[in-house]
DNA sequence: TATTTTATTGAACATCGTCCATTTTCTGGC
DNA sequence: GCCAGAAAATGGACGATGTTCAATAAAATA
């Protein structure tokens, strides 16, 4: 089969991720396999678990790509406009057209859960952390000098407030309910807490 | 085994679901199984499949009754004070607080996802849209008369503001961010779109 | 009681994550 | 070029899952 010369131990986990997660786009967490993931490598099942160890570690390794493709999607996506005033909702945007144009990837950050009492590895978190940071620019820009303090807590939350839109859209909560502008609804939010339509 | 004449057919539907309920509180969705339910009340595998026809349907109907339980907590919540001016504190404290309390079969709503073009069952749809409802009268009462008309998307917003901060609660993702305070970031947001802090 | 209807069973099947003894392949020293 | 030790890869075995369905048992009916 397969040939130790073939790839060096990175190289093999780089391509377990990369078919892993093309696999996680094509059927979604609930229907992912380990062994799918071999059968396509052309590698046995067993050589999966010699590089990951386990089934967990080979989902969290996915979805920390998911996370990577997601951040360099806001960042392109903020860069196309020198510097517009309306970057919080391109920003929104970004969030849900990358949740939309990659269904399963996105949800399964969220379906996959750790063990009670176990956190993600710190790579993991960076990632998570490093997507929090672009947001914050953005959120200090948009807030006046006399509110630059808030801007990390805000931020938190807005993040939250854009992301239950994002999964309301997501699994059909918002179309059961009769809403048909979800990104608009949140930005309306988010225009709300920052102030920036100005109505004071 | 178990007799005919010891349940009638609905009785031995509500044993299933309020043993699998039970089940799914204290493992959650991953590790949620229907054989276990069916040994947990004395009954073979195939009984559950007989009544329920799928995996699928026994899991819809414990969400019901999980949407059935917090409901009813929500209303219970709301109707403990006569009508204190912070009934919308009191309805997000209920959504956290439920979610805190039931934190598996919570999980599962937002876990289990019927196949792509399947919508969920009528009765169903009306559940969420029952506590819909109560949140929407809240909101009615909160906002003044000249924004009457906004009530309804409004509200759709609002909900997946406080569902977003709850889910960024319940996932650790808050906890990453160093957010420690996740109902009063929710609230903050509401009354921010409310206006109920009055700073115009 | 005899017959029909209904309820219940559980073996069989395909698949899954997981483990690990075995085999294959590679590598460095002679 | 060859051989021993290290590293990589294998795939059968295990227990568990959802799912199906012919066989069985019980109840209802006549």
């Amino acid at each position: 089969m397969a040939r130790r010369s073939d790839h060096s131990r990175a190289e093999l986990r780089e391509i377990i991720i990369a078919t892993g997660h093309r696999h996680m786009e094509e059927v979604g967490f609930a229907h992912f396999s380990a062994r799918e993931v071999a059968k396509r490598i052309g590698y046995s099942i067993g050589t999966i678990y010699n590089v990951f160890g386990s089934y967990d570690s080979l989902i969290l390794a996915i979805n920390g790509r998911t996370l990577a493709l997601w951040r360099d999607h806001l960042e392109r996506r903020l860069a196309e406009s020198a510097d517009g005033a309306d970057r919080l909702r391109r920003a929104i945007a970004a969030y849900f057209e990358f949740a939309a144009g990659h269904r399963h990837a996105w949800a399964a950050i969220y379906d996959f859960r750790l063990p009670e009492d176990t956190a993600p590895p710190e790579g993991y978190q960076q990632q998570v952390r490093a997507i929090f940071e672009i947001v914050i620019a953005e959120v200090r820009v948009a807030l006046p000098e006399d509110r630059q303090g808030e801007a990390e807590a805000l931020t938190r939350s807005l993040l939250a407030t854009v992301h239950g839109h994002c999964v309301f859209a997501m699994n059909g909560t918002f179309a059961m309910l009769g809403e048909g502008a979800p990104v608009e609804a949140a930005l309306q939010r988010v225009q709300d807490a920052v102030g920036s339509s100005g109505t004071c």
